[in-house]
DNA sequence: CAAAATACGACCGAAAAAGTCGGAGTTTTA
DNA sequence: TAAAACTCCGACTTTTTCGGTCGTATTTTG
């Protein structure tokens, strides 16, 4: 529940390991898996997604592999995660079209979506070129829902 | 990815329908089920482990059923979400003994539990009272990683 | 005692996630 | 220029998780 899939996560890994060695050309799908242990046909077609939304450029041939098509402090956490997994609802209540799939009397739909808002924006203010071991950390604005305080029930 | 599971989605629904009829008494599953159209066997369950953290107060018998133990406004969704889920981890990196159980090679595993943190504190900070529609927002502090410029690679 | 409600565990089907396999396309090189 | 080496690409299978159901026991009320 509320979990990145390993997907994601690869997906991740193998964007940072792209933005470290933007020097050294492409790097194959192969060179990636074996750095982090990752199954390589795996890993492969989590490239692939992310080739075709052109967050990365493939290569075939000997010497071939892909390379970002973006400075690594463009691209958020975000836009991997969305190409990889899908564009991501912290609820099934908030579905593509805005609706309630199961039932219209649904009353937690709204407020839940303004929780999402507020984690899709955590992911997007982070950036590939971010993702170290032990970032510091600021203190920055993120919209949030009401005090407790303001709106009240019954 | 990235999505509450159904029955956390019951149980936010069921924790704001009991903190909208605290005058009636106890409610029981089959109500609450009834009353948004969810299976009554499944909200149960739901409920027996809100009861078994402390969340709600179960009453055997006629006209029994279940009531909040506190302030709808001193119950936030991260309190029901995890009681119902388990504590939540935005990646498999993340587990409870804070280790990467696949790869000690994973190099993104410390700005992925920066992001979990402000997850977890959106959630801490939304309260079942608030939960209607449309509610209002607000610009408040969350802890979030450092803006792109401040931090590179390579 | 009978009715109403919770408590608990086992079970099943569907859906999603994770990983595997064979094939197609490029580049190199002899 | 043709074969070999290397890589990407898409379909498929296995595994796990989720969602829901059923059955039985227990507790309380009328």
């Amino acid at each position: 529940m509320l979990k990145l899939t390993k997907k994601a996560d690869y997906g991740l890994m193998a964007m940072k390991h792209l933005a470290e060695h933007v020097d050294r050309g492409a790097c194959s799908a192969k060179d990636v898996a074996e750095a982090y242990g990752i199954p390589q046909e795996a890993l492969a077609k989590i490239l692939q997604r992310l080739a075709k939304v052109g967050l990365v450029r493939s290569q075939h041939g000997t010497h071939g592999g892909y390379t970002l098509t973006r400075d690594p402090k463009m691209i958020s956490a975000f836009e991997v995660i969305k190409a990889i997994d899908g564009p991501l609802f912290i609820t099934s209540c908030v579905t593509v079209r805005g609706e309630c799939d199961q039932t219209d009397r649904c009353t937690i739909r709204e407020p839940l979506r303004k929780v999402n808002e507020s984690i899709e924006q955590v992911l997007k203010n982070i950036k590939i070129s971010q993702m170290k071991e032990e970032p510091e950390v600021v203190h920055q604005k993120v919209e949030t829902v009401k005090p407790a305080e303001l709106v009240t029930i019954s």
